[in-house]
DNA sequence: TACGGCTGCGTATATCGTAAGCAGTAGCGC
DNA sequence: GCGCTACTGCTTACGATATACGCAGCCGTA
């Protein structure tokens, strides 16, 4: 087991949830626990959103006070990157059937999933590549369903890079629709409506014809775009594949 | 042309780029433009970031006070809104080709620049389907490009949704990679070496492997990463295309 | 047993977005 | 021509936020 100086260069608290850090010598005992103060988060944003969560909101959920809280993570945006990992907990296990397409479908879904349950995540600005264990967990799932492929690794990291745009950008198109939320029905629909007065024949003829086609009819919040997404880029995954065996 | 009640529902300001608003009849000469303050918008995030943009920063750029804002966008999400329809000024014109595939690339890597130019822009936070005339603009040149070809509205706009994926996608990748920032160099090289630190061969075994290949060894800041992206996307969408012919 | 690392948290600060309202400008309508 | 009022720029103020600093107490190590 490593020793405390680990020798990372990564955060403390993201060290503590990869299992390098041991709890301290000396000192009262812990009240708080940085598992806790996490699940808080996610509980907090999952209720009210990322916009409304703040530190102190978070330790009212724990009944602490908001600079406790810095005793376990740096600073506000430590606790987002936990936040998160800890909703990717539930994205990396599959029903593997060695089959690299059907695999790599469960696991862009469960992705999707996750996402669609929490949010906020895509809200949570990227500040660099993943670092936490889940989300590498669900990057390694990956890998391991591309195994049998004639792709380099790099090209095997691409692909799970074009899948992962896929579903944070559903993700945040189902933010736009505000998915759960029974007051916001119709929101296509006025947008539909809104672009018909704005557009004129001249510059948009294009988008007119699409609106006349009645494509914002309706709010769509079923997984068929998703789908339809992930099945192109798939083909054209499959493509070079095929090419290469 | 609109009347001043032109029942949009949408903000006065971005009514105001889409010319539907006039110039006030009454009261003193405005030593203030909506197109200054985007502008000085654009160029407060461009040199310092979006994080560090705030109204008293733009308004200082160009020696006013943060309040006389007010006077033009009703809020600050607002005026994020219209500088990142500003940026998109360069994206829509090509010299279109006819062919969809290549009309297509082109407006992808112009829209890519463009994030690429300006990376605080996937930093704002979407807050709705596009409907500034910018963006709309890339729609329409987008759809326009597809024009000749079997697809349904509703499958191109999915297109598009599908190339502004990973557009947004590689933008983002660019930041953690500090595009142009000499001091960021080795970043990548960085994270392969921590991760040799963090992953133990039992659960990650895959992306040792990866690893061990070298795929984080230097900083790619090309576009060929992009490209073959776009390429595997457009291959499955040209499989759709064929089988619809 | 003394020392010092650790805990929780109170106080304080700088920054932010923006509400409210004042004084002055300028055009409309009578 | 005058009064009214819509409009402009901006000052003051406020609530909220993240987090620095430091205190008092806890508790394990040497």
């Amino acid at each position: 087991m490593p020793s405390e100086e680990t020798d990372t260069s990564l955060p403390a608290s993201v060290e503590a949830v990869w299992g390098l850090r041991g709890r301290p010598a000396r000192g009262p005992k812990r009240a708080l626990s940085l598992e806790r103060i996490v699940a808080a988060g996610v509980a907090v944003a999952d209720r009210e959103g990322l916009d409304a969560l703040s530190m102190s909101r978070v330790a009212n959920a724990i009944g602490t006070s908001a600079m406790s809280l810095y005793r376990y993570v740096s600073a506000k945006d430590e606790l987002l990157t936990l936040m998160v990992d800890a909703v990717y907990a539930d994205t990396w296990t599959i029903a593997a059937t060695g089959r690299w397409r059907a695999d790599l479908t469960q696991l862009a879904f469960n992705n999707l999933h996750t996402l669609r349950r929490h949010p906020w995540v895509v809200r949570v600005p990227v500040t660099g590549p993943p670092i936490t264990p889940h989300q590498l967990r669900w990057l390694e799932a990956s890998l391991a369903a591309l195994r049998g492929t004639p792709l380099s690794g790099k090209e095997k990291i691409a692909v799970m890079l074009l899948v992962n745009s896929l579903v944070r950008n559903d993700a945040t198109l189902m933010i736009d629709l505000r998915v759960g939320e029974p007051e916001s029905e119709g929101k296509l629909p006025d947008y539909g409506k809104t672009l018909r007065l704005l557009l004129d024949p001249k510059h948009f003829p294009e988008l007119i014809d699409v609106l006349d086609e009645g494509v914002f009819d309706y709010d769509d919040t079923s997984e068929q775009d998703f789908s339809w997404s992930l099945e192109r880029a798939l083909d054209g995954v499959a493509a070079l594949i095929e090419s290469k065996r």
